[in-house]
DNA sequence: ATTCCAGTGCACACTGGTGTGTAGTGCACA
DNA sequence: TGTGCACTACACACCAGTGTGCACTGGAAT
């Protein structure tokens, strides 16, 4: 079965060869990493380089092929979150209706894809947090905008802090993502509704947008 | 100035002898050890030893006088905060008014104090997270209590999971405290509004309840 | 069949944090 | 004046994680 070598190694059965282990491009597998390492460090921002490998089916030492450090795979990973919640909040952003509607359409467009974000405020605490924040720059920025139109149009507070309703808004829906995750109790459109209320959205009105969502 | 010794030691320059360094009973330091260690690792959970000690103007050496291990330490802490935390909430459960009054007063109680528990959010992502989650409980069965009786009495939305609720309004409750101690600009009886706002409360009936808070 | 190459297995050096041992210091109290 | 004791200074062993070097593998393309 194994070929004997003077360090007798102990041949390949770390991973069980499934069938989409064929045609395994370098980008393939680099991306696998970036997608698992989302996932993990989305749980724990401590997570090891070890983790992370295993997490995806490979090797220690492969990851280190794809980045050079440890700092370099983090940064990649914010820089790629930090492109598409950009896109999503310019988008909202741009259109001209009412804040509401706006706001409606926000949720139901970061909804579906949460969870793949939850890295964003769990590598703010890990290790390397200091390195990225500013990376995350105009994620905040933009929601602050978005905020700040809410409030200018009385679809939240005016006596509130922009700052920390940017801050509840953030994390009441990764809360929320959370939550659906762990018991599945919490529908998407019912989380719509949860956001707008919690964001002090009357809830009449609340569930009228909540048609809009997905 | 130094004695010589076979080591060439440094002498005491550590420390500048401060008023408050006479007459020190070993309680007095390990106490300071805590409250720095509240508000250290409240920042962040992964601070070392080292750094704890360093905040409380002293040597590492001397933590583990107090503290055979980073874990009793931690553990430690959580029980102190675990223990006011749990005389609160069972107070605030205890008496038999209306839930709305319960919740402001609640929130009039911990607003003052609400830093000081930021450590057991915090503790919870650190690294010993897993070992004193347990002792975590019952804060989060007095509060899931607290929430369950705000449902019941119509004072939160009914149709929501109670464990999100309890969630929201923990992490709302600290994030406020944040705010308000990084930019000043949140007074106490706002948070007191903003938090009732946030957990579904209309404005008006907020704005009444703030009366009773601190 | 040979070559190419992404990935593996295992070595190592380095770092930073934990936890301990031990001798020495300075203050308080007798 | 000396005894106790909290604290210090500095040593070390240990461990887990990072990052690197290198020989080797196994599948695919030529």
């Amino acid at each position: 079965m194994c070929t004997l070598f003077h360090y007798t190694p102990v041949c390949n059965t770390g991973v069980v060869p499934t069938e989409s282990s064929r045609v395994r491009s370098m980008n393939e597998t680099r991306d696998r990493i970036l997608d698992v390492a989302l996932e993990v460090l989305g749980g724990n921002p401590d997570a090891g380089m070890g983790d992370i490998a295993a997490a995806a089916g490979v090797v220690r030492r492969t990851v280190y092929l794809h980045f050079p450090s440890r700092l370099d795979l983090v940064r990649t990973l914010t820089e790629r979150a930090v492109a598409e919640m950009t896109a999503v909040l310019t988008e909202v952003n741009a259109a001209d209706g009412a804040a509401d509607a706006m706001w409606a359409a926000f949720i139901a467009r970061v909804w579906p894809v949460a969870h793949r974000y939850r890295v964003l405020l769990a590598l703010r605490r890990g290790e390397y947090g200091e390195a990225i924040h500013g990376l995350l720059g105009p994620v905040d920025e933009l929601l602050a905008d978005l905020v700040q139109r809410g409030q200018d149009s009385d679809v939240f507070a005016r006596h509130l802090p922009a700052g920390l309703l940017s801050q509840i808004a953030y994390g009441a829906v990764f809360a929320i993502a959370d939550s659906d995750r762990s018991n599945g109790t919490l529908g998407a459109r019912a989380a719509t509704i949860t956001s707008l209320l919690l964001l002090g959205v009357p809830e009449t009105r609340a569930i009228a947008l909540a048609g809009t969502g997905p």
